[in-house]
DNA sequence: AAAACATGGCTAC
DNA sequence: TAGCCCTGTTTTG
């Protein structure tokens, strides 16, 4: 799944494509066919994420809220608008369509993760781009549809929402939640969760996670998967923000120093701007030439210790090592988190 | 072809 | 803690 920074990424997709036009809302599947019809004909006014959540807002107080779980994803077609500073990460800029507002190309990337017209679960990217005049020539990188592609996109297996504007098409598929709920259910939801980096007041932000932390006799490794104490947090990242501050994953949250825990708040916040930028779980920052390239091509090359077990470390050779936490694998390096 | 596996989280026991 | 849901890819036989 879909870490936090890959909701963050679907909300701004929806901010960008479904906010201000209306929408046709289906479920193609049938599981969601009375919250559709609800939608259905409506104009979303906002779109927001709060960690692994993301809410849609209609016009009538109702709110798409949808959680992706392990295997949901979101996939995009059409006229896909992509925020400058996504596209600029990717290097391809916008171009002009015949709007006149900007039409950016959809990035394509085979690890479908970062793809921007399928968000979520990794899965080999369906892309049903409607081409325009502007895109032509995209049509024979891999995966992208033909200029004449049918329009709406013929619905391919089990999607559970389709919300379709004139000129963008969004199918939602496998996720964990996909209700619609009043605002007043929305704020108690987010009353949940713990902090988002990308959400409200930053030092208050801090200071909540280093609080909820502090409270705890449980595991580090365990808190930082809590969606109440941190949100957005995923089994890499907890891997990862671990390792770089050194912390061995069993280390009970109370005992932690508090300057630690800032370190960590502060390391969180920065990778997730570094995943919603880049649309992966970069958590090696500071690359440059060839091994940023490395990165950027392959997962494997993206981890401290993720996806490393046994292994050497990269820092101090030890051999990474692997056990499961909260019936979740737990990498990490005994040499280094101590 | 079948089984295992995956970036989650809920519920029942 | 185990089972379950949901879907797709990778690994195994």
């Amino acid at each position: 799944m879909p870490e936090g920074h890959s909701v963050h990424r679907i909300a701004r997709q929806f901010s960008r494509n479904f906010v201000g036009r209306r929408v046709r809302a289906s479920s193609p599947q049938g599981r969601f066919a009375e919250g559709a019809a609800l939608l259905d004909g409506r104009e979303p006014t906002r779109a927001r994420a709060v960690g692994k959540q993301m809410f849609l807002a209609f016009e009538g107080d109702l709110w798409l809220r949808v959680h992706l779980g392990l295997y949901g994803a979101w996939d995009f077609a059409g006229e896909i608008l992509v925020d400058p500073t996504i596209a600029s990460a990717n290097g391809r800029m916008g171009q002009t369509n015949q709007r006149g507002t900007v039409l950016d190309e959809p990035i394509y990337d085979d690890a479908g993760e970062n793809s921007l017209t399928s968000i979520g679960a990794p899965r080999k990217t369906r892309v049903h781009v409607r081409m325009s005049e502007q895109t032509k020539g995209l049509d024979e990188a891999d995966g992208l549809a033909a200029p004449d592609a049918e329009w709406p996109p013929p619905v391919v297996g089990q999607v559970r929402l389709r919300l379709l504007t004139d000129a963008t098409c969004a199918d939602l598929r496998g996720p964990t939640a996909c209700v619609v709920e009043t605002g007043e259910q929305v704020q108690a939801v987010i009353d949940r969760l713990g902090p988002d980096p990308l959400v409200g007041d930053p030092a208050e932000n801090e200071e909540r996670f280093v609080r909820a932390v502090r409270r705890r006799n449980v595991a580090i490794g365990q808190l930082l998967m809590d969606q109440a104490v941190v949100s957005g947090i995923g089994n890499v990242y907890r891997a990862e923000l671990l390792f770089r501050a050194g912390l061995d994953p069993h280390t009970p949250g109370k005992v932690i120093p508090e300057e630690t825990l800032r370190g960590l708040w502060r390391d969180w916040d920065a990778l997730l701007r570094i995943g919603v930028e880049t649309g992966q779980m970069m958590t090696m920052d500071g690359l440059e030439g060839e091994a940023w390239r490395r990165a950027m091509a392959s997962r494997d090359d993206r981890h401290w210790v993720y996806h490393r077990a046994g292994l050497p470390c990269r820092v101090c050779g030890t051999e990474i090592a692997l056990e499961e936490m909260q019936a979740r694998k737990l990498y990490w390096c005994p040499g280094c988190q101590r």
